[in-house]
DNA sequence: AAATCGGGGCA
DNA sequence: TGCCCAGATTT
């Protein structure tokens, strides 16, 4: 049957994490049937890099104000900015804004299934692009977030951590586990996600409960520190520092005392 | 490649 | 106070 590792490890990664989700995950609103795929393009705006727990209250309010992309494009942008309220970042409502306005404007208010017209959408990158495309259309694309690159590089390529984000290579090798059904490949796809953010954690992975426990290339070399190159990093620290080195510090003007580079 | 996003919340 | 969070955009 399986003579080496790397030949069975494309069929056995993507199954236990496919069984595995199809078992049992955590009931997302934006998982529910019939969802639809505004719903989940307003989730996955609201989703960039903001925790699920707060997005859930504010999903709900949104969609029930604004069922369509076209309720949306009908209101100035400001209503959208107001709305989005402390979920941070309030330049995403600007862009799901826009992105409600083009919908409207250039595909029948019915928000599209194609991946590059999907990217053409303001607010709307690698990753969110193929998020509505496998999760709303059912399109057998690889989607590729910070948990499942971390689940890869660990289960796949047994290193500790994976490296800075690359879209090509990262899409390339999730693509490379994908199974052919698409519906399939929307179950491997969501259940990279979930065990990347429930089981195979940054700092204390739970290797104890994972389904990928048997095949997972970083434990079976011993979990080997990881030696690569590191992300940039988004330390609030080092942007509250360069914005401040240019003078127009809005933390500086209400709170000169605590900033590092004050005068 | 790195900084920034008129960020927010929690240990 | 430091760091994480279903990223995207700009330089």
């Amino acid at each position: 049957m399986r003579t080496s590792p790397e030949a069975g490890s494309l069929p056995v990664i993507a199954d236990r994490i496919a069984d595995w989700y199809a078992t049992g995950h955590r009931d997302l609103p934006w998982r529910r049937d019939g969802f639809g795929a505004w719903g989940i393009l307003v989730s996955e705006f609201m989703l960039q890099q903001t925790p699920v727990a707060r997005v859930i209250p504010r999903l709900e309010a949104w969609l029930e104000r604004w069922p369509t992309p076209a309720a949306l494009a009908a209101v100035p942008s400001g209503e959208a900015v107001r709305a989005w309220d402390r979920l941070g970042y309030p330049r995403r409502a600007l862009a799901l804004h826009g992105a409600a306005v083009a919908i409207t404007a250039r595909h029948g208010g019915i928000v599209p299934s194609d991946v590059d017209e999907l990217l053409a959408l303001p607010g709307v990158g690698p990753y969110t692009a193929r998020a509505v495309a496998s999760f709303a259309y059912g399109i057998r694309v690889p989607v590729v977030d910070v948990n499942t690159r971390r689940v890869l590089a660990r289960a796949v390529l047994g290193q500790g951590d994976a490296g800075p984000a690359n879209a090509r290579r990262d899409h390339d090798l999730m693509a490379s586990q994908l199974p052919g059904d698409a519906e399939r490949a929307r179950l491997v796809n969501a259940g990279a996600m979930e065990l990347g953010q429930t089981v195979c954690i940054a700092r204390a992975p739970r290797c104890e409960v994972c389904p990928l426990a048997e095949a997972c290339a970083w434990r079976r070399a011993g979990y080997p520190p990881y030696e690569g190159p590191t992300a940039p990093g988004r330390s609030a620290t080092r942007d509250r520092i360069a914005r401040c080195a240019g003078g127009s510090c809005a933390s500086c003007v209400e709170a000169t005392s605590r900033c590092p580079r004050a005068p």
